[in-house]
DNA sequence: CGCATTTCCTGGTAGC
DNA sequence: TGCTACCAGGAAATGC
């Protein structure tokens, strides 16, 4: 999406917003918004930000159903959609934000300052950058007792696996998402750092999955749900070996993985 | 501080 | 057909 919306918004300023919501945390200080000008089109994790001018800063974040268009919703989707903003000079003129669910924000922020949003402000690393390394995540990974997946949801050890893809990451890397962070072994975490890399690379190249809300800013489909190997398919055979892959709940979350490509954690001496 | 639990919210669907 | 119950989950709030 921040492909997608660089090019747009970089360099023009906003005319009008329209909160079509009600005001609140997740739509705070939008009144900050007209007449700044949007300097650049930036992420952190699954937080999209963009640089205003006069010090302050547009996060958006799409919570599950987010959608960011560069056209109006269509009629049955219209009663959800929550911020207008109005652009001056071409075409398309229009940000429209819809978010169904509610779980989304679009909101205005002093730059860089992030009281209100507390997993920005302690967000990890980017996964695709130079600062995700297997070393860092291991020292990460040896502070948590978390089970791995609920940890990797957190965002803390790096920024912006959600349940798809940390299930699909973990599968990729044959680790049992319950295993304690804390057991991994330094193989586990290079192969987990690995896989992390590799899911989400092929996922920004396939412009994201959509299983069923997702939409480009264009409103094209993300094609990514077609390469899921784990996700949503509990009852089916692993693509890998065969064996019926199993779904639990971990981290308050669905979980699907592969019983033996997985197999449940059993903890080792380090170093042995 | 770290972690577990609860909350927010609505469309889709299973079951009757 | 129409109803109820339940499920999906990202991040914040709350509780310990």
């Amino acid at each position: 999406m921040r492909r997608e919306l660089a090019p747009w918004l970089t360099g023009r300023e906003v005319r009008s917003v329209d909160l079509l919501a009600p005001a609140g945390p997740k739509y705070a200080g939008l009144e900050r918004l007209a007449g700044r000008l949007i300097e650049g089109v930036g992420r952190r994790g699954k937080f999209l930000l963009m640089p205003l001018s006069g010090g302050l800063e547009l996060v958006a974040h799409l919570g599950m159903t987010g959608v960011i268009a560069d056209h109006a919703p269509d009629a049955r989707a219209s009663t959800h959609l929550r911020v207008r903003v109005e652009l001056s000079g071409g075409d398309p003129g229009t940000l429209f934000f819809s978010d169904p669910r509610r779980f989304g924000r679009f909101l205005v922020v002093d730059a860089g300052h992030y009281p209100t949003l507390p997993t920005l402000a302690a967000l990890g690393p980017e996964p695709l950058g130079d600062d995700f390394t297997p070393a860092g995540l291991a020292a990460a990974c040896a502070r948590s007792t978390m089970p791995v997946k609920a940890y990797l949801l957190s965002q803390r050890p790096v920024a912006g696996v959600g349940n798809i893809y940390a299930d699909e990451a973990l599968w990729r890397a044959g680790v049992h998402p319950r295993t304690p962070a804390a057991w991994l072994g330094e193989d586990q975490v290079a192969a987990l750092c690995a896989a992390i890399r590799e899911v989400l690379a092929a996922a920004v190249a396939a412009q994201g999955t959509t299983l069923s809300d997702y939409r480009t800013v264009r409103g094209g489909t993300g094609e990514y749900a077609r390469q899921l190997q784990a996700y949503g398919r509990a009852g089916e055979a692993c693509p890998r070996c065969g064996t019926e892959m199993e779904r639990s709940i971990v981290g308050q979350r669905g979980t699907t993985h592969c019983p033996t490509c997985q197999p449940a954690p059993r903890k080792t001496r380090r170093g042995a």
